[in-house]
RNA sequence: GGGCCCGUGGUCUAGUCAGGAUUAUGAUGCUGGCCUCCGGAGCCGGUGGUCGUGGGUUCAAAUCCCACCGGGCCCGCCA
C-alpha cells in the first residue's frame, strides 16, 4: 500500500504509513489513517483519497490482504486473506518454538544492566523486589532482542550504614547465628543504628543543658523519645540482641567515633577492618543469593564498592574532576558545582530539566577526606563503560538527582558519550498502606515473608483444585504459581507510576494475573495432552472461525509487540500482551469444541493453534522471567 | 521556595511519546446466567466514567501547548 501511495504521490515520502488496531471486526482487520495525515498537504478530503486508494489497490492470491474498504471520514481498512494468515503465522510459531517472535536487533549492542544493588544491611524489602524484578525483566528482554546483556549488582559496602552494623556485629563478638543470614545482619543493623542514634541524642541533650539552648534542646528531646520508643519496640522484638547489645554499646565511650573510624580504616584498607566489613557484607549477600536463586534471578557480576577505592579509581577522578575547574574546595570538602557546568555545557536538555534551574552542588568528600557514594558512583560508571557500549541503572526514582549528578560529572570529564549512552531506568516507590517502611526501625515487610506467603496461598489452591496430585508436585506448583504472581504483580504496572501494594494485590491470583495466564496455558496442555501427536501437514486454512481468526491475528502479532516492549523497556507490554490473548484464548475454548471432533483435519488444525498459543504465552512470560507451571 | 514524576468508573489499570471511527481498554466490586465439560483459577450478560480543573491549537484532544489544583519523591559531610 505504502508503494502504492508513494507513487502516485511522491512528494508524500516523509509520512510513514502506519499500520494500528482496529475498534472491532466491522473494521476490517487493520487500518490506516493515512489519508487524514496527507488530506491536508495535498488539498483533497481523506475519504476522497481513501476511496482513491482502495479501487486502486491491486490484491491477488498470494497477497495477505483480501480486500480493501475506505470507511467513515477517511480510514482505510484492511480485510486479511486468513488462508495465507493462518498458515503463515502458525507455520512460523511451530517451526521457531521458543525462539518464535524474538525478533533480532538490527544493531546489537553491548549493555550493561546494574540493577538491585540493595545495601548489604538488611533483607531484601518489597520495594526493592520491584527493582530486581524489573531490572531481570530487561535483562531477559534485552538478551532476546539480540543484544550482549551483563547483569550487574553493585555491592555498597563503603558507606556508613555498612559500617554501623559491622561495628555492631564486632561488639556482639561476631557471634553466628542459623537464622538467614541478611535477616540477622538486618537484626544488627536495626538495633545497633537505634542505639547508636539513642546515644548521640543523649549527648547532644546533654551539652545542650550546659548551653542552656532551650527550643533546640525541645527537639533534640522529642527525638530521643521517639528514638527510645523504637528501642523498646526493637527490644520487645529481639529480647536478647538488645540486652546484650545495649550493654556493650552503652560501655563504648564513643560509638560515633568508633563507627567513623572503622569507615575511614576500611577506606585506606586496613586488614582489621577490610575481615570485618566483608565478613558482615558477604553473610548478607550470601542471604539475597538465596532469595534470588529462589526469583530465577542471577547476575553476572558482583562489583564491590570498596575494590573501587582500593585499586585508586576513586582517588584518580578525584584528582581529574579537581582539574576540570568545576570542583571547589569548602573548609576541605570537595564540592562539584553541578549547576555552573549545566549552564556552561547547555546540558539541560540531555538531562531533563527545564533552562533556567539552578542543580545544586554536591559534595564528593567529607571533611576527614573519606568519598561519598556519588564520587564512587563517577568512578563506577567509567569502569562500566570500559565493558559495554550502553549503560543502563535501574535505580529508583528517588534517586533522579544523584543520576543526574553522575552524568554532569562525566560531561565535565570529557566523557560526553558516557554521559549521552547512560540511562537512568526509574521507577516509582513501593508503599505498604500505614507505617512508613523503614530498615532502621525494623519495620520492613521483606521478600521472602511475601514469597512464603504467596506460596502457601497457591499451595491451598492447588491442593483444593488437584489434591489428587503428589505432595513434592503440589508444593513445586505452588513455588512456581506463587513466585510467578509476585512478578506479574510487580511488572504489569507502567514502572513509572508509584504503587501502594497491600498483601491481596501482591499476592493476586484474580483474572489479570500470573495464575490467570497459568490457567490459560495448562487448558492447552489438557487439550493436547488429549490430541496426542498432530499430523505434520496441518490444513491452517480449516480455520476460519471468527474467534479463531481473532487469535490467529493476535499471536502473529506477538513479534512485534516483542519488540516494542524490548525497546521501550516497558515490560507491562507483554503482560498485557499475555492477558489478552490469554482471554482471547478462554473464549475460543468456551465456544468452540477441538477434542470431539469426527474431522480429524479440523481437529489437527485447532490443536496446531492450542499448541502455537501455549507457545506464545511460554515465550512471553518467559521473556519477563515468569516460569508457568505444566499442570496446576 | 525550586526540580522531577503521577492524576482515566467506588478501587486498580491500558491507551498519552507518534491526536482520529457519534462505542474510552480491561480488571475488581455489586449483580443475573452457564459444568451428563476439552480442567469453572474459566465463560456469557447487567451495573457503574465531568479521562484532575480551566483555557488554547485542530476538521478532530484522554493524547499536543499554557496555567492552575491534588498526590508522591528529591534538594545531606546518607545511600
Amino acid at each position: 500500500m505504502a508503494r502504492l501511495f508513494y507513487t502516485k504521490f511522491p512528494d508524500m515520502k516523509s509520512f510513514q504509513v502506519d499500520i494500528e488496531e482496529t475498534p472491532g471486526p466491522e473494521f476490517g482487520d487493520l487500518s490506516s489513517i493515512i489519508c487524514f495525515k496527507v488530506s491536508k498537504t495535498l488539498g483533497i478530503p481523506p475519504i476522497d483519497l481513501a476511496k482513491m486508494v482502495a479501487t486502486n489497490i491491486k490484491l491477488d492470491e498470494s497477497s495477505l490482504v483480501k480486500s480493501v474498504e475506505a470507511a467513515g471520514s477517511g480510514y482505510l481498512n484492511f480485510f486479511l486473506n486468513y488462508k495465507k494468515v493462518n498458515g503463515l503465522t502458525l507455520h512460523s510459531v511451530r517451526t521457531l518454538k521458543e525462539s518464535y517472535g524474538f525478533l533480532k536487533s538490527e544493531s546489537p549492542d553491548s549493555i550493561l544492566v546494574e540493577h538491585s544493588s540493595i545495601n548489604p544491611v538488611h533483607a531484601i524489602h518489597v520495594g526493592q523486589a520491584r527493582n530486581s524484578i524489573l531490572g531481570d525483566a530487561l535483562c531477559r528482554m534485552l538478551r532476546a532482542r539480540g543484544h550482549h546483556v551483563q547483569a550487574h549488582f553493585y555491592v555498597n559496602d563503603a558507606g556508613r550504614q555498612t559500617a554501623i552494623v559491622a561495628y555492631g556485629y564486632e561488639r556482639l563478638g561476631r557471634v553466628k547465628s542459623n537464622i538467614k543470614p541478611d535477616h540477622y545482619i538486618g537484626q544488627i543493623y536495626s538495633v545497633t543504628s537505634c542505639l547508636v542514634e539513642v546515644r548521640n541524642l543523649k549527648d547532644r541533650l546533654r551539652r545542650l543543658i550546659d548551653e542552656r539552648k532551650k527550643d533546640e534542646r525541645l527537639e533534640v528531646q522529642k527525638r530521643l523519645d521517639e528514638w527510645t520508643g523504637i528501642a523498646f519496640e526493637l527490644s520487645s522484638r529481639y529480647p536478647e540482641l538488645v540486652g546484650r547489645r545495649s550493654r556493650v554499646i552503652s560501655d563504648d565511650h564513643d560509638p560515633e567515633g568508633q563507627i567513623n573510624g572503622l569507615l575511614k580504616r576500611y577506606e585506606s584498607k586496613d586488614q582489621a577492618a577490610r575481615d570485618l566489613i566483608r565478613e558482615v557484607s558477604g553473610l548478607c549477600i550470601e542471604g539475597f543469593k538465596q532469595t534470588f536463586s529462589r526469583l530465577g534471578i542471577s547476575f553476572d557480576f558482583w562489583d564491590w564498592e570498596s575494590d573501587l577505592i582500593w585499586s585508586g579509581r576513586v582517588s584518580d577522578i578525584l584528582k581529574q574532576l579537581s582539574r576540570t575547574g568545576y570542583v571547589s574546595s569548602e573548609g576541605g570538602v570537595l564540592r562539584l558545582e553541578s549547576g555552573r557546568a549545566v549552564k556552561e555545557f547547555g546540558l539541560h536538555r540531555l538531562l531533563g530539566v527545564t533552562k533556567d534551574y539552578d542543580l545544586p552542588s554536591v559534595s564528593l568528600t567529607r571533611s576527614d577526606g573519606t568519598t561519598l557514594y556519588i564520587t564512587r558512583d563517577i568512578a563506577y560508571s567509567i569502569l562500566k563503560f570500559g565493558l559495554c557500549n550502553r549503560v543502563i541503572n535501574v535505580v529508583g526514582m528517588e534517586q533522579l538527582h544523584e543520576q543526574l549528578h553522575v552524568r554532569v560529572a562525566l560531561f565535565v570529564l570529557g566523557m560526553e558519550a558516557m554521559a549521552e549512552r547512560q540511562r537512568h531506568f526509574s521507577f516509582g516507590l513501593v508503599k505498604f498502606p500505614g507505617e512508613k517502611m523503614s530498615s532502621r526501625r525494623g519495620r520492613i515487610i521483606t521478600l521472602d515473608e511475601v514469597c512464603d506467603e504467596a506460596v502457601r496461598r497457591a499451595y491451598l489452591e492447588v491442593d483444593k483444585r488437584t489434591p489428587t496430585l503428589d505432595e513434592l508436585e503440589k508444593k513445586s506448583i505452588a513455588e512456581t504459581i506463587g513466585i510467578g504472581a509476585i512478578k506479574y504483580a510487580l511488572l504489569s504496572v507502567e514502572p513509572a507510576k508509584e504503587v501502594e501494594y497491600s498483601w491481596d494485590r501482591v499476592i493476586d491470583f484474580e483474572t489479570n494475573s500470573a495464575p490467570f495466564i497459568n490457567y490459560g496455558y495448562t487448558r492447552a496442555n489438557g487439550i493436547l495432552r488429549r490430541l496426542g501427536k498432530i499430523g505434520g501437514d496441518v490444513r491452517y486454512e480449516m480455520l476460519t472461525h471468527p474467534l479463531e481468526t481473532r487469535l490467529i491475528l493476535t499471536i502473529a502479532k506477538f513479534p512485534n509487540v516483542f519488540v516494542e516492549a524490548a525497546e521501550k523497556l516497558r515490560p507491562d507490554i507483554l503482560t498485557s500482551y499475555a492477558d489478552l490473548l490469554t482471554k482471547q484464548f478462554h473464549e475460543y475454548y468456551e465456544h468452540v469444541d477441538i477434542t470431539h471432533l469426527e474431522n480429524v483435519e479440523l481437529r489437527d488444525a485447532r490443536g496446531s493453534l492450542v499448541e502455537a498459543l501455549r507457545t506464545v504465552l511460554r515465550n512471553c512470560m518467559g521473556v519477563i522471567g515468569i516460569t508457568l507451571a505444566e499442570r496446576m
